[in-house]
DNA sequence: CACCAACGTTGGCGCGGCCAACGTTTTTAG
DNA sequence: CTAAAAACGTTGGCCGCGCCAACGTTGGTG
């Protein structure tokens, strides 16, 4: 065997796990950095967003959809309460639920954010033409989506570690 | 004008730094879950990793290359020193410094930690095959390098918010 | 010599993402 | 109808990551 200067395995060396999360840093330094300018954080928007979107809901089915985790709801509904962006009233049909509304003002405030936020994507993909953020956007959404539900939980039932293939 | 139904500005839902950000989530669980066999976290691989790739160096150096905070490098440091990964002695030539050094163990495991994290790299990659993976790893790429030493200060000359292009 | 820069270290902060537990209310089974 | 199970909101807590400010020490530069 003639030996040779085989570069051996040759380890994969900036794993993509690490560019995702270089980018998800980034892109969240400027979006938090926008949400910054009208006092706000990234759960207030995702709130306010699905509230908009989807109508009134209790706070654990806004949790459900947002993906943000009950006790974090709370403080999340209290801060914007407070700021009158939303209302909190009881379900008459449920006593256990919350009924989450959002108010004229928080309407207000959503379009502002959202202009806000516009303005933050495109400085995130800034270096990117459109048909490569197409193609960007979709990627991840095929990931997003393959590993959709398996949005917790990396206990029950998860390979964690695959040999062969 | 004949008025008609249109939708008007219909904003942007599913923002790319929100599809970005789950993306990193996903594979963030799924690499810690592969660290966490070993014991270790991120900040734990990358340091060793640096070390392998780069060699001996000080803290501030090792902080500079991986991104890691001065304080927290003496943190992940003091973690791996104390399980005999990693070697701290001072540097004869500059007593400001600590040369940092792998161990034999610090490569042995990291030869481990590759492995692990080479299957977690295929589980959060698998939705895809390699052509879209190469075109995402391509993609990230430009986007970090474009944002590139803007690794923090959202201060100093920042637009925050371009509102034409 | 005085000054400033770099270094390691300590201590602290905030956010996002989690989990466990409790009391209340509703639903489901027996 | 009643007992068990489930869902809900809430409290309190934990950890990791990403940061910053400050200090004492050491090294370079004017």
């Amino acid at each position: 065997m003639h030996t040779g200067d085989s570069p051996p395995p040759e380890r994969l060396r900036v794993l993509p796990s690490r560019l995702t999360n270089q980018a998800a840093l980034t892109a969240n330094r400027i979006v938090d950095h926008a949400l910054g300018q009208a006092g706000l954080r990234r759960y207030h928007y995702a709130l306010l967003a699905t509230l908009d979107e989807s109508g009134p809901a209790s706070q654990a089915a806004l949790g459900r959809r947002t993906g943000i985790d009950r006790s974090d709801m709370v403080a999340t509904v209290n801060d914007l309460a407070e700021r009158h962006l939303v209302r909190r009233s009881p379900d008459p049909d449920d006593r256990r639920r919350n009924i989450i509304t959002i108010t004229a003002a928080g309407g207000e405030q959503l379009v502002r954010l959202d202009a806000l936020l516009a303005a933050a994507q495109d400085t995130f993909l800034a270096p990117l033409p459109d048909d490569d953020r197409r193609q960007l956007i979709d990627l991840l959404t095929r990931l997003v989506d393959h590993h959709g539900d398996r949005t917790a939980r990396p206990s029950e039932g998860w390979p964690g570690l695959r040999p062969g293939t």
